[in-house]
DNA sequence: AGCACGCCGACT
DNA sequence: GTCGGCGTGCTC
């Protein structure tokens, strides 16, 4: 007698399917199954999951006899357990996306891909290995998972690891006394890398089939970390111990990951934001590292936080959280913030190590004021001599500038023709090397006009500056300075341009740790992570625009940025000791008195987070009012408009929707992208549930409204936005 | 989102 | 006479 049997599948939520689909089996399964289901004409991966609650919709969703039998079940492979589920659904409603979509996009593509055949030829294949490698039938393969899922035994002795300070080992004492989640504020070089190590540690040793789990934010800081808990790890518990998960893994490797996730075999999980919504069926800790980087938020699809989602998770699966960072989130800041006579204690417990480990100083702080420099100065004469005496003296320099490219845009003098892309409200940016002019939107590129477009005038000039410009620059105003070693000083350039191929980002940085780099120039890709112990002196060339920017996060941004910046310098003790030649952070600007700087100099982020929440507070923004963006685009900015007028319009009498605001549309920054015009309106309001509430009962509206506004392309909701 | 069906322009 | 453009509509 076949069953009923309710089945997530990867729908899109403009496709009008929300929840589950209703599937025939010849027997019940267990939730979290993972079968394959014919929709249309394609079979598709699905979860078994809960029915969809039919309260509000009267009209039965399908006719009984269109019911369609499920194709397969995925044997071999134990169900997502009900923790992952509650994640899962839990991501989907605050983020506002259906279920189907967040459960799908967190299983490896290659296991939506793989035929049930292929699969159990693929797990058997790993189970083999332990086993006797004669393949079988498919019970067979499940008893060789299970054999093959037990954890792993110690091989070894447990590792010793570093000799702790006092610091950390209060920190590792305080993490084992309470339950968290814990924000630890550490400054660069303080060893909370080390901290992490020794929490994972502690935990896998006193708990047999536990599971860690360690974020951070880029791959490519990952490689060094990957590298330092493996060799920590692997000897004590054998290889496989540790797993890595993010994008840039081919999709054998990612489905292997995951699959020794989902076992239990892996005990250590080191990945990306996508980690997050990993099967962890043993999870006891999650560590977010770097927490307040932006790139924990997801940009696209289902724009979840996973620095969030990992505080949800630590609670929902009782697992300790511990987030990192020299320079948290302000909303870190504030959740962690102590007890005061008005005020009751935020929900994390603050931890803190301010002490570098070894003799390191942190740099010295120097502004220089550009108003007293020759207008369109590039480097400051005293930047200049600064730079060339720490060449002789054969030491490093980084130089810091957040655009790439030779100049941001191409400018004709006598009919002011400027190079605009033409499928995007932006300039198209001049790169030299390659003569050509490139929109950093859309990518859309072509050569260099030799002269004016509009009036043939062949006097166009580049205006503005990029690091290509710099490196150039820098080439002739260090000419004749010599190294230690004799020779001219030797510069190279990190950005997005130069580290393309596959491997050059990897090759570049060797050559700067050997020491056959004197300047490199770059954009914030070289502040981030990597350890240049012989660089003495950074320095920031202009970094004003994010003092004003309409966007309320650029300061905080930029404090974060030049911290990271400053503690890429000094790392090595024998400079900063040198009398008079300790690291200096070096800082161009036209706002010399700004109390950001004041703040940096000090090196002081509870001052610099204590002035922007006590702004934050009096202008009602995050993380005292909670947001939420509609955008929608269309080929047209008005019918993007139009979309978004009538849409609020038809809001205000949703729930929730009194205590909140709902600001009229406005084009995004980048108003036009590839031919497509974009608009969004903010809804705001102090409280979550209402932001919540309101937008779960929008959506239905706003589904209904597309039809009567049939150019509108796509919308998509932006919970807890980043940029607005 | 896919993938069909469906109705109009340049090709073996 | 067919190949193929992407507009509209459906998928348990």
């Amino acid at each position: 007698m076949p069953v009923h049997l309710s089945v997530l599948v990867q729908t899109p939520a403009h496709s009008g399917i929300g929840g589950p689909l209703t599937y025939l089996s010849e027997e019940a399964l267990a939730l979290g199954t993972l079968v394959r289901v014919p929709l249309g004409q394609r079979e598709l991966l699905g979860i078994v999951w809960p029915p969809q609650p039919q309260a509000d919709d009267p009209v039965p969703p399908v006719k009984p006899l269109r019911l369609r039998a499920i194709s397969g079940e995925l044997t071999g492979l134990p169900p997502l357990n009900a923790s992952w589920q509650a994640l899962i659904r839990f991501t989907a409603s605050y983020y506002q996306r259906s279920e189907g979509e967040v459960a799908l996009a967190a299983l490896p593509p290659s296991l939506r891909e793989l035929s049930p055949v292929q699969l159990m030829r693929r797990l058997e294949r790993k189970a083999g290995i332990n086993k006797t490698g004669i393949k079988k039938g498919k019970t067979e393969t499940a008893d060789a998972l299970q054999t093959q899922a037990t954890p792993q035994v110690a091989l070894g002795a447990p590792p010793q690891g570093l000799a702790l300070t006092a610091e950390q080992e209060t920190v590792l004492g305080q993490l084992a006394a309470s339950k968290g989640p814990f924000l630890l504020f550490g400054s660069t070089g303080s060893g909370k890398t080390e901290v992490y190590l020794q929490a994972v540690q502690r935990l896998l040793q006193s708990e047999p089939t536990a599971q860690a789990l360690v974020m951070v934010p880029e791959i490519n800081l990952t490689p060094q970390l990957e590298q330092r808990f493996r060799q920590r790890f692997e000897p004590w518990l054998g290889p496989g111990c540790v797993v890595a998960m993010h994008s840039a893994m081919t999709p054998a490797q990612r489905l292997a990951s995951w699959l020794a996730a989902h076992s239990g075999q892996a005990r250590m999980v080191l990945g990306t934001r996508m980690a997050v919504l990993a099967s962890l069926p043993h999870l006891r800790l999650i560590v977010v590292d770097e927490e307040h980087d932006p790139s924990y938020k997801q940009q696209e699809g289902a724009r979840y936080s996973a620095r969030d989602l990992a505080i949800y998770r630590g609670q929902l699966e009782g697992a300790k959280v511990l987030l990192g960072s020299a320079t948290p989130s302000l909303e870190s800041w504030h959740h962690s913030r102590p007890a005061s006579e008005d005020k009751p204690a935020g929900r994390y417990v603050r931890l803190h190590m301010p002490a570098r480990v070894g003799q390191s100083a942190l740099p010295l702080v120097r502004r220089v004021d550009m108003n007293r420099q020759p207008r369109r100065t590039v480097f400051s004469g005293v930047l200049l001599d600064a730079m060339r005496e720490r060449i002789r003296m054969g030491q490093q320099i980084l130089v810091l500038l957040n655009r790439r490219g030779y100049a941001p845009v191409l400018h004709c003098p006598s009919c002011h023709w400027k190079s605009q892309c033409p499928h995007c409200s932006a300039f198209q940016v001049f790169h030299k090397l390659d003569r050509s002019l490139r929109c950093h939107h859309c990518s859309f590129a072509q050569a260099v006009p030799r002269a004016c477009p509009e009036c043939g005038d062949t006097d166009v000039r580049a205006m503005g500056r990029g690091t290509e410009q710099l490196e150039e620059l820098l080439a002739a105003q260090l000419e004749g300075v010599i190294r230690p070693g004799g020779g001219a000083a030797r510069i190279a350039r990190i950005d997005a341009d130069s580290t393309r191929a596959k491997g050059a980002l990897e090759a570049q940085l060797a050559q700067v740790h050997a020491g056959e780099v004197d300047v490199l120039v770059g954009t914030q890709m070289i502040a981030k992570g990597h350890d240049f112990r012989r660089v003495s002196l950074v320095a920031a060339i202009d970094t004003d625009g994010a003092l004003f920017s309409s966007d309320f996060r650029a300061p905080e941004r930029l404090f974060s940025l030049l911290m990271q910046a400053a503690g890429r310098a000094g790392r090595d003790a024998q400079w900063s000791l040198q009398e008079g030649h300790g690291c200096e952070m070096w800082i161009q600007t036209h706002f010399p008195q700004h109390p950001l700087f004041d703040a940096l100099k000090r090196h002081d982020y509870p001052a610099f987070a204590q002035e922007q929440l006590q702004e934050r507070a009096q202008a009602g923004m995050p993380p005292f009012s909670f947001q939420a963006l509609l955008r929608a685009e269309a080929r047209t900015q008005e019918a993007a408009q139009a979309f978004l007028t009538a849409v609020a319009q038809m809001a205000t009498d949703l729930p929730g929707a009194h205590q909140l605001t709902l600001y009229p549309p406005v084009p995004l920054g980048i108003q036009r992208v590839a031919q497509v015009e974009r608009a969004q309106l903010l809804v705001e309001g102090t409280s979550r549930t209402a932001l919540q509430a309101f937008l779960t009962a929008w959506q239905p509206l706003l589904r209904s409204a597309r039809q009567q506004h049939r150019q509108v392309l796509r919308w998509a909701i932006d919970v807890d936005p980043l940029v607005i």
